[in-house]
DNA sequence: GAGCACTGC
């Protein structure tokens, strides 16, 4: 039995058993019947210690306490200030909560530093890159990022400041909670003290438990009365959602497009008011569906009036996604299509129906060909779940399901896959080697990924002259490499510039290629290939970045500028400030900032070696522009995006490759191909290159 | 002449 069991006082708690029995689970809600419970109501009649001890009572006698509550259980808010006023944060001790995002760290910060009537920044403060909204002396409530937390670990690995640490929204499984979790046990085991609080919104929490389960080594001091239980303690709360129904599809259907079209309008011409948010799956999908729905309105005459139907994809302009949250007219519904943006990121009031194609893109990454993937993939059951959920958030909502009930008992998968499986692990390697955890391929993981995932990331690394032949960290190289908050091949390029001289354009081309795209069409395609035209460089993408860094330095950092020019002013400005931070830490490592005015072939040359792995060369008499991998020989062809698109030189190297029926390269750049052997000779020694060939 | 689910340091 994983579950503990307790009786706080006079109040009882209620047990419900898990949907697969044998777990415990604590409920602080008094009633059976009622499918959902508004806590803040509860609150005004019912005593609020109930809840509040009963944490109280898990963090004091368990080592771990996995929380498993819904939307307005309280936990993200709630649980810190009991901890607070417990005592958890005397003695200059720190409590911190992680999330996932950055937007949910300020907005969770802010709320409690509320509550508490407290100036944000002093007791209650938060950290995430770039802002660091805290006051050392004292902040006693300390809300981050989980992977903020993962960095503070490179200067302080046992986290000592820390009493209590909570990790938030454990069951997205992101790449950095993973990792996480797995430190955390680390951590556990050399300081008996801490103590940790999983929190999660889907019922999961038994195989958490089982991960945290701490066994003692000498099981005769079991029964000792020696500090906490390291038996991890599970405690459900419910949450106060209005109760959503549930509609499935009777026969599947082929085209999911269609029938999304239709269903919206049979809630539109149906139901009582209300927004309606439909989950599709991407750009184009969302796109045709608002084309479609606007049409069907169109002509079905009279509920053209009454409905606004608007897209919603983080590669929007901002003003467009603020369209999303003006409030509808009156006696219009407002209708958004969305990916699953909507699902956690962002969240939309005063939506009553949920459409739920039942699909979503998710990334995938093949270790043998060292792709990564983006593709239309079923949901999990915890998707399917958090989608309808969204429909209750202001009473009691709908969600449509375009699938069967058949499908979704017993196909439908219970979770998703975790990041850490469906992800290349070179940055997660190297953080871990940063930390001290030589043996990668023993380490604890919530969920291991795959031998080849890992093999290859050692191999990557060991490439990029980051791990030596006992697979330790080099030095300074590796080290230097594992501080640079980017990835290890874009870190290595920035190491590299520092002896080629280059590093102030290297740093500029790093901070763009980490933002999305600064290209944006404001007008249309014709524009913002002319646009790109006016900046294009012989050399490639990356010395065209830099005009356009130039061009909008020049204009005084002008958002009017951008506009004229197809770029995204949004992005421009995160540029500046990754590369700021950037400049920092290349500071700190002893680089030197410096700037090769117009050699370009110095800044070709950092590119190379840290890019060296996607080296191609075109093929001798291609005619379409065909190019083969160095390493893989795999066909792969250069993005109508990139300035090189049709100038096809004859070796390239590019930052990324996007797959759909070919394998396009994303910004790339010409080099000459006995930079290769000079930037990696172990890499390409016994390779027959045939440079001299064509 | 085609495409970018979403995060994060």
């Amino acid at each position: 039995m994983a579950g503990q069991f307790w009786k706080p006082g006079s109040a009882k708690p209620r047990l419900i058993d898990d949907e697969d029995g044998g777990v415990l689970f604590y409920s602080t809600t008094p009633s059976s019947s009622s499918s959902y419970v508004n806590l803040e109501k509860e609150r005004q009649r019912l005593p609020v210690y109930k809840y509040r001890e009963a944490i109280l009572y898990l963090v004091e006698t368990h080592s771990t306490s996995i929380i498993v509550g819904e939307t307005g259980s309280g936990k993200t808010t709630q649980i810190p200030q009991y901890l607070k006023e417990a005592g958890w944060a005397d003695g200059g001790r720190v409590i911190a909560c992680t999330q996932p995002r950055r937007l949910a760290v300020q907005s969770v910060a802010a709320r409690v530093a509320e509550e508490m009537g407290v100036t944000l920044g002093e007791e209650v403060g938060y950290t995430i890159r770039f802002e660091d909204v805290t006051n050392p002396d004292l902040t006693r409530i300390k809300f981050l990022t989980d992977g903020v937390l993962l960095r503070e670990m490179m200067d302080d690995p046992l986290l000592s400041k820390y009493s209590v640490i909570m990790v938030d929204e454990a069951h997205e499984r992101s790449l950095a909670t993973d990792i996480l979790l797995g430190l955390l046990k680390k951590i556990q085991r050399r300081r008996p003290e801490l103590r940790l609080i999983i929190a999660s919104a889907t019922i999961e929490a038994k195989s958490m438990a089982e991960f945290f389960h701490i066994r003692k080594r000498r099981p005769q001091l079991e029964g000792e009365d020696h500090g906490p239980q390291t038996e991890p303690a599970i405690l459900s709360v419910e949450g106060r959602a209005f109760n959503v129904q549930i509609f499935y599809i009777e026969e599947p259907v082929s085209d999911y497009l269609r029938a999304t079209v239709s269903t919206v309008m049979s809630i539109h011409n149906k139901e009582s008011m209300g927004d309606i948010l439909v989950f599709l799956t991407g750009q184009d999908d969302i796109d045709a569906a608002v084309q479609l729905i606007t049409d069907e309105a169109q002509n079905s005459g009279k509920s053209s009036l009454g409905m606004i139907v608007l897209p919603l994809y983080s590669g929007l302009t901002r003003a467009d996604q603020d369209l999303i949250f003006s409030p509808s007219p009156r006696g219009k519904r407002k209708v958004v299509i969305s990916t699953n943006i909507a699902e956690t990121s962002l969240t939309l009031e005063g939506i009553v129906y949920v459409v739920d194609s039942g699909f979503s893109k998710q990334r995938f990454y093949n270790p043998i060909t060292d792709i990564e993937n983006l593709v239309v993939a079923p949901i999990s059951k915890a998707s399917a779940r958090q989608r309808a959920g969204r429909a209750g958030r202001v009473r009691p909502g709908k969600c449509y399901r375009l699938y069967t009930e058949d499908y979704f008992v017993n196909e439908m998968s219970a979770h998703g896959i975790p990041e850490m499986q469906r992800s290349n692990l070179a940055s997660s390697v190297i953080q871990l080697k940063a930390l001290g955890i030589d043996n990668i391929l023993g380490f604890d993981w919530p969920s291991s990924p795959s031998p080849e995932a890992m093999v290859r990331a050692l191999e990557v690394l060991y490439s990029l002259g980051v791990l030596d032949d006992d697979a330790k960290l080099t030095s300074p190289v590796g080290f230097q490499v594992a501080e640079i908050p980017l990835d290890p091949m874009v870190s290595k390029m920035i190491i590299a510039s520092d002896q080629l001289g280059c590093s102030e354009e290297i740093i500029t081309v790093s901070a763009i290629l980490s933002v999305q795209s600064i290209w944006i069409s404001v007008k249309g395609q014709k524009e913002l290939d002319e646009a790109k035209m006016r900046f294009a460089a012989a050399e490639g993408d990356h010395v065209t970045f830099l005009n356009v860094y130039k061009g909008f330095l020049q204009s005084n950092r002008s958002s009017k500028w951008c506009h004229q020019n197809s770029i995204n002013y949004h992005a421009m400005k995160k540029v500046i400030e990754v590369r700021q931070q950037l400049r920092r830490v290349a500071q700190r490592l002893g680089l030197a900032l410096k700037s090769c005015e117009n050699d370009m072939q110095a800044l070709r040359k950092a590119v190379t070696a840290g890019f060296f792995a996607n080296a191609c060369r075109l093929e001798p008499y291609s005619h379409n522009g065909t190019y083969k991998t160095l390493r893989g020989s795999q066909e792969v062809y250069i993005h109508p995006s990139s300035v090189l698109f049709r100038v096809n030189p004859k070796w390239v190297i590019y930052n990324s490759l996007v797959s759909t029926d070919r394998q396009y390269m994303r910004n790339v750049i010409s080099i000459d191909p006995s930079w290769l052997r000079e930037a990696a000779p172990h890499f390409y020694q016994q390779q027959p290159l045939n440079l001299n060939r064509h």
